[in-house]
DNA sequence: TTACACAATGTTATATTATAACAATAACTA
DNA sequence: TAGTTATTGTTATAATATAACATTGTGTAA
């Protein structure tokens, strides 16, 4: 369950060492002396791991970073910051933000089994 | 500023009218008769309507969708539920979520200008 | 009115993101 | 060891989005 395949542990580690979130096909070219040489080498093991929750995808960016963040369990829990000018994002961990999400139910007293947060604004750096 | 012009408003009756979000290929499909023939009228006049805040997209899905929440201001905060079975997106309005969200301090005391929220679950037809 | 600025349009080409389909191999299970 | 499932490899193609450039419309102020 820990176990990652070959092509998921080259794409997790470059994920995991990366500053900042990756795209699929940059993560392709910077894999490709690996030998993973096409782009659905590269989405099956993204695919994977944001199913395990090692990964998560940023979808307003399709881009991807690595979980950084006990309290989201398998990826059903996820919230971000993403400065709009660097474009720094940040995996936000709050245990209010997530109680708060994980009950609330709308008008028709839906609860919901999984949600996905992104907060915009400027980061430090950039004010 | 209210008054959109000749595509937008073309583009926007036909999302306002759709019971279901609409991706920008199937806006195209849908307003060539009109005499809207280029991928590029369709996203220009997308990114104004989103500007604007008369329309939202559904970042998870690439789709966009009409505002009915007059709570959301301009586009700066939005939240949506999102049924993993047959795809009904709806705008959540909720007093309590949008001021929670809102007033969200991170823990290095930021504050957000904007947010994008998407929920997903199961509807009441799909349980 | 006329000149200017700015918003919107039209058009072709191209970039970026993601999946279909099929064959082969590796890893796990009974 | 046979059967099953996960993973990989490969080619082609689908789906989503933008670059670049020319033109036309619309509001505003001299
Ligand atoms: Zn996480
Ligand atoms: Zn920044
Ligand atoms: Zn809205
Ligand atoms: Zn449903």
């Amino acid at each position: 369950m820990d176990n990652l395949s070959k092509n998921q542990q080259i794409i997790f580690d470059l994920i995991d060492k990366s500053p900042e979130p990756l795209k699929a096909y940059t993560i392709l070219f910077n894999v490709q002396k690996k030998g993973i040489k096409a782009p659905l080498q590269v989405y099956r093991a993204l695919d994977k791991l944001v199913e395990i929750g090692k990964i998560h995808k940023i979808e307003s960016r399709n881009a991807f970073i690595a979980c950084h963040n006990s309290r989201c369990q398998v990826a059903k829990a996820t919230a971000f910051s993403i400065c709009e000018i660097c474009e720094k994002v940040t995996e936000i961990s709050s245990a209010g933000l997530s109680k708060y999400l994980a009950n609330f139910k709308d008008k028709d007293g839906m609860k919901y089994s999984k949600y996905n947060l992104e907060f915009f604004g400027l980061c430090k750096k950039c004010r």
